[in-house]
DNA sequence: CTCCGATCTGACTTATAAGTAAGTCAGTAC
DNA sequence: GTACTGACTTACTTATAAGTCAGATCGGAG
C-alpha cells in the first residue's frame, strides 16, 4: 500500500469532515500533496470510491476500539470515557464535525454506496453505545431514565449536535459544556479516575489512529488540571 | 412582492433543507417554478442574497413564535410544546433536518454574510430555549441537572441530530423516539393536555408558516390517538 | 394610446468539477 | 535486454454552476 494512498485518504478525512463530500475536489487533495489530480483517480477511480473508502475506515476504528466489549463485555466506564475522548479529539482537531452529521447534510448528494456504509457505520455505533449504557446501568455506573436505545441515540445525537452547533457560534467552549452535561446527564462525576482514561486512552491506541493517540494523552493532561467549567 | 419571490423562497428553503446551500443550484429552483434561471437572479442576484435571506427567514418565524414569551415571559409547558411541534414537523414534512445543522456541514462553504446570520439564530435559538428551561424548572414543570443553558445546547442539539441520524438510518421512528427521550430527561409525561397542545399550534400559527399551522393540527390529531411507542 | 417600471427570457461568459485517454519512467522478473 | 507493472503526468472532454446583460412582455398611470 504505498504512502501516497494513505496521505490521499489522510487529506480526504479531514476535508470530508471539515467541507462535506461534495464540499471538496480532487484539486484540494492533490495540490497540498504535490501531486496531480489524476494521481488520485488511479488510487481512488472515482470519488464515490474515495467516499466509501474513507466511511469504512471509519467504522474500522470503530471496530477495532469496541470488538473487545461487543464480544465479551467489559468496563462501560473506560468505553464511555474512550467515547468521550475520541468526540473531543474529533471537534478539537481541527474543528471537524462529526462523520455521521456530516454525511447527514449531504446525504442526498451522496452515491448510494455511500449511503448504505454509512447507514452501517451508523448502525453500529448505536448498537455499541446502547449496550454500553446498557451494561452500564445495570451495574449501577450510569443514572438515566428510558430506554438504552433511546438514550444511546440522544447522547449520540447531542455531542453530534453539539459539535455542529459550536462550529456555527464559533464558540469552543460549548463542546466542552455539552460533555459536561452529558455526564451529568448520565449521573457521572465530572471528573473520572486517572486509571479508567488511561484504559480509554489505551482503547483509542489501540483502535489505529496515530492522531488519536496524541489527542487523548493531550486531553489525560488537561483533565489533571482542568480549567474553570 | 411579487408571489414568484415567494415561491423561490420557498422552494429554495425546502431544497436547502433536504440537500444544503451548496447541494442546489438555481437550475433545481427555477426549473419547477417554470421560470428560467435568469429570473431567480433577478430577485436574488446572487445566491449569498438568497441564503442571507433564508436564514432571515426562519429568524422571522423564531422572532414571532417566541417574542411574546421573551418580553413578558409566559408559559414554559406551551412554548416547549410549540418547540416539538416545530421540530417534528420540520423533519416529517420532507425528511428536511434542521437549518442549523445543514448550515453546520456546509459551513466552510457559506459566504461570511450567511455564516453572521446563521451564528444569530443559533444565539437566539439557544437564549429562547434557555429561558424556558429556566423558567419551566423554577415553576416546577421540569427536572432536570446542571444549569439551564448547557441543558438548552443539549436538547437543540439532540432533536437536531437526532433528525441526521433519523435521515441515514431510514428509519422514521428514531425521531419519535428522541421526542420521547427529551420528554422522559425533561421529567414531561409522554402525554400533555389537549389545551396547552392547542396553545402551542396557535402559537405556531402566529408564528407566520401555513404549513406549519396545518402540520401542528394533524400532529394533535395523532396525539389524540398516539401508535404504539 | 403611450410611456414606464417591474418582471422575466435568451444567449451568453467564466469558472470549476469529475473523469478519461495516452504517454512517461523507474524499477522488477526472467 | 525485453516485457511488464506501479505510479504517476499532460492534455483533454463533458457537465454544470454562478452570474451578466440586452432586450421582450405586460399591466397600469398619465
Amino acid at each position: 500500500m504505498s504512502s501516497t494512498r494513505n496521505q490521499i485518504l489522510e487529506k480526504a478525512r479531514y476535508l470530508f469532515q471539515k467541507k462535506g463530500y461534495s464540499g471538496f475536489a480532487y484539486r484540494h487533495i492533490a495540490e497540498p500533496l504535490g501531486i496531480r489530480n489524476a494521481a488520485v483517480h488511479y488510487h481512488f477511480p472515482s470519488k464515490t470510491d474515495l467516499g466509501v473508502a474513507l466511511i469504512e475506515r471509519y467504522r474500522d476504528v470503530l471496530r477495532k476500539g469496541t470488538s473487545e466489549f461487543m464480544r465479551h463485555g467489559g468496563d462501560p466506564l473506560v468505553q464511555i470515557e474512550g467515547y468521550f475522548l475520541f468526540c473531543r479529539h474529533e471537534y478539537s482537531e481541527c474543528d471537524r464535525i462529526c462523520p455521521i452529521g456530516i454525511m447527514a447534510g449531504d446525504y442526498y448528494n451522496l452515491p448510494e454506496k455511500m449511503r448504505e456504509t454509512g447507514r452501517l457505520l451508523v448502525e453500529e455505533t448505536l448498537a455499541w453505545l446502547t449496550k454500553v449504557l446498557e451494561l452500564g446501568r445495570e451495574e449501577g455506573i450510569f443514572g438515566f431514565e428510558g430506554k438504552p436505545a433511546a438514550k444511546a441515540l440522544m447522547l449520540q445525537a447531542a455531542l453530534q449536535g453539539a459539535a455542529e452547533i459550536g462550529r456555527i457560534t464559533g464558540n469552543r467552549g460549548l463542546y466542552e459544556d455539552a460533555i459536561a452535561q452529558a455526564r451529568t446527564d448520565l449521573g457521572l462525576p465530572q471528573q473520572t479516575a486517572d486509571s479508567t482514561v488511561e484504559d480509554a486512552t489505551k482503547l483509542l491506541r489501540q483502535s489505529g489512529s496515530k492522531n488519536l493517540q496524541d489527542a487523548a494523552q493531550a486531553q489525560a493532561r488537561r483533565d489533571a488540571s482542568p480549567p474553570e467549567s
